[in-house]
DNA sequence: GACAATTACATAACATGTTATATAAGAAGT
DNA sequence: ACTTCTTATATAACATGTTATGTAATTGTC
């Protein structure tokens, strides 16, 4: 087995590190959205989200809500209008502004997700993580190793029929 | 202002919050690079770290070495191939692998980077991270909330004459 | 020893982020 | 009111990862 050369640097490539890690949990979660039928990319789910708790919000609010920039905001807010799950719509009072809000069917998404998925991926989370203390390396260690040991897919509880 | 969403959900968005903060992490340590002068991005020194610590390895063990896929490995080795810092030879055994080795220019980038860069950057990281003891969420809201009071790179101490 | 399975790397297509910069609308100063 | 500064969004170019798949070399089987 080849050594872990992120892991072995430690604080050196912490952000690498991360990064990887990040990637790897919302890989998973994207499983478990799948299984529920919730066709979306797990990235998108922060908007929505955040639309769905804030009200309606021009594309720059939503940049800064969800912590990334406002370019990449507009990309995935354009991907949420042509899977129809947002509107957006110029601002009445200044015309640089877009709106953006829930459609029915982005409403009706949100709804069957926080019902279902999202506590689902919320307990498989926190089953991973939520008994860690130490330090930030270990907790980290931690996690890695337990999604070897059991991908976040497994668990999470069902709220659907599982399918066995 | 507007409210971070991301950090806001908890366990739920762990996945985009980790590889959010980890991006910004590897952004700064870039800084700190350039400070150094060691014209290389960030993503690629774990693989120069990788040669320099096992000896020359095929760009698979590199893969694994580093936790990225295999053709994400290829990508990068390309690039550090351009910059003339790795060696890439077919093996003589086995045609189809490839061995990567560090040139004498690879090597001397290691050196400076362990003797000087390395030191700055692991200085900096464990400034921010490493009295942290709490819960997975708390550290990572403190290491967020740190690197907006004071970056890494103010953290570095820098082995090179200081600006100033 | 020929054929099938496996392994190692390459390539293509795409996801998701970034920085830099353009464009258009609004705000401010004279 | 006109020019200038600022702000909001769009677009382009690129960084860095992924999955899916192709191709060539090696291994294993009859």
């Amino acid at each position: 087995m080849t050594e872990d050369i992120v892991r072995r640097l430690g604080y050196l490539t912490l952000g690498t590190r991360l990064r990887r890690l990040g990637e790897r949990i919302q890989a998973d979660t994207q499983r478990i959205l799948d299984d529920h039928e919730l066709a979306i990319p797990s990235a998108q789910f922060p908007f929505l989200a955040a639309i769905d708790r804030l009200g309606p919000q021009t594309i720059g609010d939503l940049a800064r809500a969800v912590g990334v920039t406002q370019p990449g905001a507009t990309r995935t807010i354009l991907q949420l209008e042509e899977s129809k799950l947002v509107l957006v719509v110029p601002s009445d009072e200044d015309q640089r502004r877009k709106v953006v809000s829930l459609t029915a069917k982005g409403k009706d998404l949100v709804m069957v997700g926080k019902r279902a998925a999202w506590p689902a991926i919320e307990h498989a989370v926190r089953d991973l993580c939520h008994k860690l203390n130490g330090p930030l390396l270990d907790q980290l260690t931690a996690i890695e190793d337990g999604l070897i040991d059991q991908p976040l897919r497994h668990r999470a509880k069902l709220k659907k029929e599982p399918n066995t």
